[in-house]
RNA sequence: CGGAACGUAGCGCAGCUUGGUAGCGCACUUGAUUUGGGAUCAAGGGGUCGCAGGUUCAAAUCCUGUCGUUCCGACCA
């Protein structure tokens, strides 16, 4: 490819819209042009990423027993009628109606489809296994679409489902993916780390999500490096810490706390710890009102209640509702005649003497006692793992980091089958439902994800495996017939090797041509200047250390041949 | 959905308070000089000031509405 005609419109500034790195350099290096808030188009620079990424997903999902195929984007609403999810899905579906009035939707993910297919053509345990993929754009109306192509409204996925007998068969299929994944992410040159997750809404039990660590990360996981426990914050279990407070038990007493109203003005007002403190939440679980209490000190985990409670909706209450129900905001507490169930973090019934909300505006109670001065219908955990707390499988010190969630994959079970009928004969002649798991990669976000680990002040460094073009020639002087002719000579003998590469034959002076290269970010630029006229050497520049070789010019093929096949290889399983 | 901000040339921005010929830098075109890290000089081209109403002799500027975009939060197979 000549520069002179490649689409890559590079800017000298940074778009305004953009606000993480990953995002301003696809916008500068020429790579991706917003349509609309979530929606990009790629152009051929990140587009040529893109379809290697997929290669590389490709072959990955081959070797573990995967068969490609290619379902519709447009899906009818009865399909999602019959797994329920038409309704539970929410406003992320992006529903649309036919000229007939019938209801589609743009497919967010394709569980019904193809558990539709299957309920209609297998029905034998003899043609099970199945793992079945597809790379396709997918739509989610996201309430909020943000930084560039990590969480887009549109967006490429690689979305697998595979069909098992029983539970072992799938967590062969499982344990096949999980690897594959590892592969994948491993040869894109990221560097991640797959973490036990929740299962959310698709449902099923077990799940790990694929994380790459980056600040810019929307997602936190907390990790222990003695044991290797690694989990999504959303999930990750915690031991009650006691506090280890030697008191005797004292009689509760309400008292005068003007204008409290939070953990940090009572803390204040009263010169205690946050942590003596209960915090009194409420909430409404699928429209009931219940109430949380936590430490003063934690945040409430809502993942954790959510599953706790076992509901579909779970919404913070807000001021109206509490008023409504003769509640004060700010004063909540659980003593008094409460009509609401209690649910208790498992810090809570170690604490004596603590303070909490008097029920009442402007008061406190202190010396309050669980269990005796209130009744806890539920403990469980709930609260957010913070660092530096205990492993809740070894006692290590768990760390907390913040990752890009780049793949995700489930163990569905039975979720899907049973609902939409889909079942085999064993050989014994009886029946089963199908036992399915399904395995995401987000390819966009993949991308931008390589690009926060690799780049610096200068542009994108990309790994070997999956940068648009292995390297760009840089003639130093247009004007230079000779210098114009070696450079000609010397992409064609590059071409001819198997290379991919650009030569950099647009009227401009080095200086551009060099800050481009940067910012685009080839893995190899070879500069042909004044010393490969006077002594025939070719100077090869590696993006990633700064590493310069000066190569005879014959040499240069298979000097470049040979760094690109070592760069691949870092990565390489 | 709650909070905030912004929409003026491809990109980055000024002008708006106090209404009166639409500006700057980069990019682009032409010519000359220059050629190892975003050159210099000269001459040019490009904008219904997001859109729709309203006020006014006159609106980028004031008022109302609307659409779009971004950020924080909530939410999230």
């Amino acid at each position: 490819m000549r520069a002179s005609n490649l689409y890559a419109p590079t800017l000298r500034e940074i778009p305004a819209e953009a606000e993480i790195i990953s995002h301003r350099l696809m916008l500068r290096a020429g790579m991706l042009h917003k349509v609309a808030a979530g929606i990009y188009s790629y152009l051929p620079l990140s587009w040529r990423v893109m379809r290697k990424i997929m290669d590389i997903i490709r072959e990955e999902m081959d070797k573990a027993g995967g068969q490609e195929l290619c379902m519709p984007i447009v899906h009818p609403a009865e399909i999602w009628q019959q797994s329920g999810r038409w309704q539970v899905y929410g406003d992320e579906l992006w529903r649309l109606k036919d000229r007939n009035g019938r209801d589609f939707c743009l497919g967010p993910t394709h569980e019904e489809i193809i558990t539709h297919h299957i309920k209609g053509d297998v029905r034998s345990y003899k043609q099970l296994p199945l793992r079945l993929y597809q790379i396709q754009t997918k739509f989610r109306d996201e309430r909020r679409p943000r930084f560039g192509l990590m969480r887009g409204r549109e967006f490429v996925m690689k979305d697998m489902y595979s069909f098992d007998i029983d539970k072992e068969a799938l967590d062969i299929s499982y344990a096949l993916l999980h690897r594959a994944y590892t592969n994948v992410f491993s040869r894109c040159g990221l560097d991640f780390r797959p973490v036990e997750a929740d299962s959310g809404a698709i449902g099923g039990r077990g799940s790990h999500e694929f994380m790459a660590l980056a600040e810019s990360g929307e997602a936190e996981i907390a990790y222990c490096d003695t044991c290797g426990y690694a989990a999504s914050t959303e999930i990750a279990s915690v031991n009650p810490v006691n506090l280890n407070i030697e008191e005797d038990i004292k009689e509760k007493e309400l008292i005068n706390t003007p204008d409290c109203t939070t953990i940090q003005e009572v803390s204040a007002f009263l010169n205690i710890n946050p942590n003596r403190i209960v915090k009194s939440i409420c909430y409404e679980a699928d429209n009931k009102l219940i109430m949380v209490l936590i430490r003063g000190d934690r945040q409430v985990n809502e993942i954790k209640l959510k599953n706790a409670l076992n509901c579909l909706e779970l919404n913070y209450a807000t001021d109206e509702v509490l008023n409504k129900a003769g509640l004060n905001p700010g004063y909540l507490g659980p003593i008094g005649g409460n009509s609401f169930e209690i649910i208790a973090d498992d810090e809570i019934p170690l604490m004596i003497n603590h303070v909490c909300g008097g029920g009442q505006k402007d008061y406190h109670f202190i010396n309050a006692n669980p269990g005796r001065d209130y009744k806890i219908e539920r403990i469980a955990d709930l609260r957010l793992v913070e660092a530096g707390e205990k492993c809740s499988a070894c006692g290590g010190l768990l760390k907390v980091a913040r990752g890009i969630e780049v793949g995700q994959i489930f163990k569905l079970q039975t979720k899907y089958s049973e609902k939409m009928g889909a079942r085999y004969v064993d050989e014994k002649g009886q029946e089963h439902d199908i036992v399915m798991g399904c395995y995401g990669i987000g390819v966009g976000r993949t991308m931008a994800a390589v690009i926060e680990q690799n780049n610096d002040e200068n542009g994108i460094i990309w790994p070997m495996n999956i940068a648009p073009y292995h390297a760009v020639i840089v003639p130093v002087n247009d004007k230079d017939e000779e210098l114009v002719n070696i450079s000609e000579g010397l992409y064609q003998a590059l071409q001819k090797a198997g290379a991919e590469v650009v030569l950099d034959d647009r009227k401009e002076r080095p200086g551009v041509k060099f800050k481009d290269a940067d910012l685009i970010g080839f893995p190899l630029r070879l500069t042909v200047g004044k010393k490969t006229k006077n002594e025939g050497l070719v100077e090869i520049k590696l993006r990633k250390s700064g590493e310069v070789l000066e190569i005879p010019l014959e040499e240069a093929p298979k000097k470049v041949l040979e760094l690109i096949s070592k760069q691949e290889k870092v990565n390489d399983f």
